[in-house]
Parts: C-alpha cells; sequence; structure tokens
DNA sequence: CAGGATCCTTCGGGATACTG
DNA sequence: CAGTATCCCGAAGGATCCTG
C-alpha cells in the first residue's frame, strides 16, 4: 500500500517480482524431481514414485495435482482394470525445462563452491548453537 | 540406499539433483528478492528492509546470513557511531543472477498462462472443499 | 494400481520487544 | 542503525490406513 518513497531505488515486492511467482510454482520440495522424472515424455504414477527416491503416494499425488492445475501437467487415464494413469508435461511445462535446466547447471557447477563457503563460515563463526550444517 | 533395480530409468533423487541443491539456496520465501536488492552493487541494511516490501527484521538478517554462509553475499562492516553495514554479491553469486532472472523472465512471459489453467481447473473441478486459490 | 483421508510433527516466518 | 531474542501460528510434509 505505501508507495515507494525512495527514488533511489524501486520497490522490490513479492507481488511484483515474475520470480516469486515462478517459485511459488517450482520451489517446494519435490516439484522440481517431479518434472524432471516427466522430461523423457510420459511416465505412470507408480513409475514416479519408484523412480523419486524418498517420495510419499502422498507428496506425489499433491505435487503432481498442484502441477495439473497450473497446467504444466497432464494426466491420461486410461481405463484398464486396474487404472493405468500416464503424467506428461504440457507444452506450458516443457517452456519449463529450459530455465530449470540452467538452475541444475548452476548446482552442479558452483556447489561444490558454496559448500566450501559454508566449511569456511562454520570453521569461522565457531558456534555450535547454530548447527545449520546437515553433513 | 536402495540402488537402482530399474535399468530403464536411472534414480531421480534429491541428493543427486543439482537442482535441489540450487532450491536449497534460493527456493525460500525472502532469498531471491533480497539478491535482487543488490543486483546493483552494495546496499545498506535499512535501505533493503525499507525497500523489499514486506520483510520484517528479523527475516531480513535470517536471509542475509545464510547467503552469506553460503559465499553468495558479503558483508562490509564500517564502525562509524552508529555503525553502517553494506552487502553485496560475491562473485559468486553474481553468477547467480543470470539464471535467476531467466526464471523472473518465465514467470512474466507464462504466469498470466498459469493463472488461467487454475481457473479452468477450478471451475472443471467444483471443489470449495480445496480452495486452492489466492485471489 | 492410483490414489484419498487422517493424524501428527516440524519448520518457515510474522509480531513484538530488547540491545550495543 | 543493525541487529538479537521470544513467542506463536499456520503450512509443509511424513507415516499410516483405507478404497474403487
Amino acid at each position: 500500500m505505501k508507495s515507494s518513497a525512495n527514488p533511489k531505488q524501486p520497490d522490490i515486492s513479492v507481488a511484483e517480482c515474475g520470480y516469486s511467482r515462478v517459485l511459488e510454482i517450482i520451489s517446494n520440495k519435490w516439484t522440481a524431481l517431479v518434472i524432471y522424472a516427466m522430461e523423457n515424455g510420459s511416465i505412470r504414477y507408480g513409475e514416479m514414485n519408484r523412480i523419486i527416491v524418498g517420495i510419499s503416494k502422498k507428496m506425489l499425488t499433491q505435487t503432481v495435482r498442484k502441477l495439473e492445475r497450473d497446467g504444466v501437467v497432464q494426466r491420461h487415464i486410461t481405463p484398464t482394470v486396474p487404472p493405468a494413469v500416464e503424467y506428461s508435461l504440457t507444452p506450458l511445462g516443457e517452456t519449463l525445462l529450459q530455465p530449470m535446466s540452467e538452475l541444475r547447471q548452476w548446482g552442479r557447477i558452483h556447489f561444490s563452491h558454496v559448500e566450501t563457503a559454508r566449511e569456511n563460515y562454520d570453521k569461522t563463526n565457531k558456534k555450535d548453537a547454530q548447527s545449520k550444517e546437515r553433513s
């Protein structure tokens, strides 16, 4: 509600930043993995559940539903006796692969640097009360 | 612990995906905004607190500390009478600007599409119990 | 097979008050 | 000015059981 009283820089708001909107879509724990599971085409529910290490059926369903609602994923139901459900990226979903793969690249290239920085930081600031590291 | 029993596709794990590592860094609510606040150079604590709409001092400090620990941000303290603290991106931090701006671009370009998809989804699946939308 | 429903724990993060 | 310290709540997410 408060307009910028400081002309030096524009206000940065969550609402106006396109970035926040993307994070709203892909920032949770499993979404990215689910999208990657579909980057080679259709994949079945159970297959994803096996391939994505550590995900529960609840979280898989929840994640995939949210992505479907956002229009980045589609469901194809084959009404066989045990129902077979296939998931795949929509054209909109495919447009996400590029920017996401850049982030993944960044992680591969720079993450060791980040880990080193963390060790140095923790070494310098000897505070056991923090214990923010996850060996 | 369980190795891939399915040779058709490699396992996708949180631990092995570079993407998850990046999200670990930038996926929380404020990090991206804080980084954007620094993309034009050094900026003071209070200035960020004013520019980033809605952030609390607690969250600003917490976010900036985490980024410092990860090596993407540096602190410069000028020990004047009221201390002046400047924050800026490290070289490592600057490498994040590019992939992040692509995500931001995606949001600007495609988010209206997502909103439309949501409306259609909610219209089709008339379930008030869901109420996942945030007008 | 592909979920839905429930319960329960953890944690992000907001509000407020205090400090060097 | 630039934080730190507490309290507290709602949402994220895991575990378990049930179903068409």
